[in-house]
DNA sequence: TATGAATGAGAATTCATTCAT
DNA sequence: GATGAATGAATTCTCATTCAT
């Protein structure tokens, strides 16, 4: 037996890469990463391939965890006004706290490195909002609003709520209430 | 006022960079950018001390030509509604246009290189924007959105709808009408 | 003689590295010769201490089978003309048989990790073609032909025959019965 | 006006890159080659785009120099013997007085870095000698030797006898005269 | 002031070798 | 022994910046 690819050291690699990067954009040496991973210059390559591997894996990893904390506890059967309030609120609680994370996503998203597969390979993992729009139209609830705009609107919102609460944390609730209240203006929530 | 030769040479390296970084990244090389403005790499820094220099300068430059977008032909007279239209449609129509402009402008709020005096003087620019929310606000428009809100809102549609727009040309205005109709409806648009 | 399993393991190594150095030149990983050769990278340096041992011990086995075939059936009391020509084509086949073989050899004798010792270690092995030109020397031969040169001449027409026939396959035997013709009447032949 | 590009500094690295490789095989670092020419590390690169494009300069050169050598004082109407005699003389002194380019050569030819079409390339550059060949074959003096057999013959030779005289400086014109004597009767000199 | 070659401090990556299992 | 992950020194190449002209 030998010592094995342990999943430890990879996800130790993966969550300084989202530190790193966080700090000092993607544009930090892997040596930092792997420094801050606790592990040699070496080892990084022997769980990437590359940097640019690297960086499409910390997005995978990024996307999953994203979806992860939105769909936990998704009111299936709630109203759409919940079903809503849960996902926008689970998003920004998820940017909120794991603000790596986050600009790691946004960097990345921003940058030419992120393969399209591995771009377009996430995209299902948001389908509980998918869902939840789909049904809205088909209850007559958002008739007036292209799909596209549907979805976009949310993501833009929450993000914009994340920022904010970010920069000011003490009214972290008052933010939150207030930027879910526009949004479902926006909707023309009728219900 | 006359344009100097130099002057010429900054605004072609200025605006090469905004092609270049919107193509390749900040990562982008002086050279490729001086290349661009057809101007020598050794010219490029006798206009910019540094390759952040030019970044900041970019910056700057950037918020300058989207304010005067945003201001021309203000309607300071006319409604809410015209008022935050006008911004709005003016916004996303600059994004559309400049897309350059805006890529660099995105990757340079994200980036580090952005220096805080430079970040901070260019947000006098949008005081019609303040001004308008403070009116509203006044009129008891707004009387349950915190002011960054408001703010930050306007913004965040108004850069959604520009990818929406930028990714479906061909429901440009539709896009943009519905977009404002949901920005406005979130406003809780008593008018 | 019994073969070890490890004996075996050895002379995988040996002649994956054969093929690996033919193909790749001798900078190829030690990584992709074991992994050619079915064993483990550390299995590597069980059997060979470091990579130029390895090319050391390869070098010594290519003479050694070199030196195998061109002895094997050697028309001892012969004439002259028929040794030699046993000598050389034995030489021409084996370079034409053991491409992987040859390459390597070429490239260890070139290359700066041959160490001295097995360099000349190896000399011996080709005695009998050294008898050869001296028994034609003492019949009076080769009385004009400086000994070094005598037994260099064998070999450059060699490799340059095997060259040709690799590159004219279907002229083979033609060009292995004109080049023989050529070194013998280089020799001042005179029988 | 700047400083321009070199052609001497062009020349320093490649003289150093015969030198270098010769010394440590083609594997030498870059470094090394920059160093030995007196230039920064950044600064081969200004004159070589990548190592292998060095290597393959590098071969360019020494060939166009090896036929320099060979071609100068043609005895474009010397007989047959003088003709061959003096490419013979000149390749041999060529290789011993070059050691470095020699070594070089043989490294670069075995390696996978050439590429065709610089390898070609140079082919056009050894005319005379094919011309030699092809008046005698058709004079009926080399009827019986197949025409890349010439060529390559001479080749070997010449090669074997640099070696030869390089290992025994003292017996150089011996060595010579004995080698060019086998070189013609293996032509089956009628004249 | 303009030019573009020169510089050298990184950066990503490779690979022989070691070592825990 | 056998395995293959871990290591880090070494290597090629890039690029912001300087500087001779």
């Amino acid at each position: 037996m030998v010592r094995t690819k342990s999943e430890d050291r990879r996800t130790a690699l993966l969550d300084a890469a989202a530190e790193v990067f966080a700090a000092h954009g993607l544009a930090a040496p892997t040596a930092l990463v792997s420094k801050t991973a606790g592990v040699s210059e070496g080892s990084f390559f022997t769980y990437f391939k590359t940097k640019d591997d690297l960086v499409n894996e910390l997005y995978r990893e990024i996307r999953h965890d994203l979806a992860a904390a939105m769909v936990q506890d998704f009111p299936r059967r709630g109203s759409a006004r919940d079903r809503l309030e849960h996902l926008f609120t689970r998003w920004v609680r998820w940017g909120v706290q794991k603000p790596a994370y986050r600009r790691s996503l946004r960097l990345i998203t921003l940058s030419n490195v992120l393969r399209p597969e591995v771009r377009d390979g996430t995209q299902q993992l948001f389908a509980e909002a998918d869902r939840l729009f789909e049904d809205a139209k088909s209850q007559r609830r958002l008739e007036n609003i292209p799909p596209v705009l549907a979805h976009q609107f949310l993501k833009a919102v929450s993000e914009m709520t994340m920022d904010l609460v970010a920069a000011h944390p003490a009214q972290a609730n008052a933010l939150l209430k207030s930027a879910f209240e526009m949004l479902w203006r926006a909707y023309g929530s009728k219900g």
